[in-house]
DNA sequence: AATACAGTTTACGTAAACGTAAACTTCTGA
DNA sequence: TCAGAAGTTTACGTTTACGTAAACTGTATT
């Protein structure tokens, strides 16, 4: 058992395709993040292999996507994941990033409450209004639809 | 009282640069989104004036902005608050595009919650390297800071 | 009158995040 | 053996959301 030195035991690595299938994104994107050093995969010959720390990776920076981070801000943020060693000052420096971040979720927090509802109220309205008709058509035509 | 007919009672119109002192964007960005029909100032003149509603339309942008929605996005959005009338086959056509919204808003928190957890993780992770560190320090240098 | 300041239009420039096309390799099944 | 599928590099194109510069207008101040 155990042919090559395999990188981590008992995980099958995956092929572009299969990620573009799995994560709804072009293979474009793949290389593109690739290149902008977002994603690391390894190759077999010229073909990139994308394990399961590849496809952690990619889920981290999607999440960031739909927040509507950029690539830099979503390249710091994993590298946050990834930089848990050094000395007091480091450390002091991270938890500082990561403060930052925080703030700025919380404040994406915020405005999703507010969004929320606001179009709470607006739907209210739609169901009064509708109601309202409702009550006319029923007045008009009596029992309305069918 | 009252010199020429005024366009809602007692609000001050504000110019385009005390719009951009107080929500920190450039003229440039408040004339693109008038450009694009997101604003729509009146005029005295050349001059854009910018009444409450303006300033109220401004915010919502800013929030869609934030949460990393496109400017066709926030056109949707903001056009959802400003269109409660309409017979009952409008109105529910604006119920499922605020369903849609709603979903996609939901997905924002949730992914906002995941980031949250992970920060919070790593955070915990240096918090008790710190920790360690400061033993050691505690040992060899005894009193540690100053 | 001259200067400054705030605002205006017009128009070209730009960074980010990919899309798209061309030309090539590498397997795989008929 | 050869077509087709999936992958590769290289390179130019495109959209979005503004930035930036030029040239002009109107009002206020010195």
């Amino acid at each position: 058992m155990s042919g090559q030195p395999n990188h981590l035991s008992g995980e099958r690595a995956h092929s572009i395709g299969e990620l573009t299938r799995e994560f709804g994104v072009t293979a474009r994107t793949l290389r593109f993040y690739e290149e902008r050093g977002l994603l690391r995969p390894r190759r077999a010959g010229q073909r990139r292999l994308y394990d399961r720390g590849d496809r952690t990776r990619l889920k981290l920076i999607l999440r960031g996507r739909r927040l509507g981070f950029s690539l830099d801000e979503i390249e710091e943020i994993v590298s946050l994941y990834e930089a848990p060693q050094g000395e007091a000052g480091q450390l002091q420096l991270l938890l500082d990033r990561i403060a930052e971040r925080r703030a700025e979720l919380e404040e994406k927090r915020r405005d999703i409450a507010a969004v929320l509802r606001d179009l709470a109220r607006v739907e209210a309205g739609c169901l009064e209004r509708l109601d309202e008709l409702g009550q006319k058509s029923a007045g008009t035509k009596r029992g309305g639809w069918a």
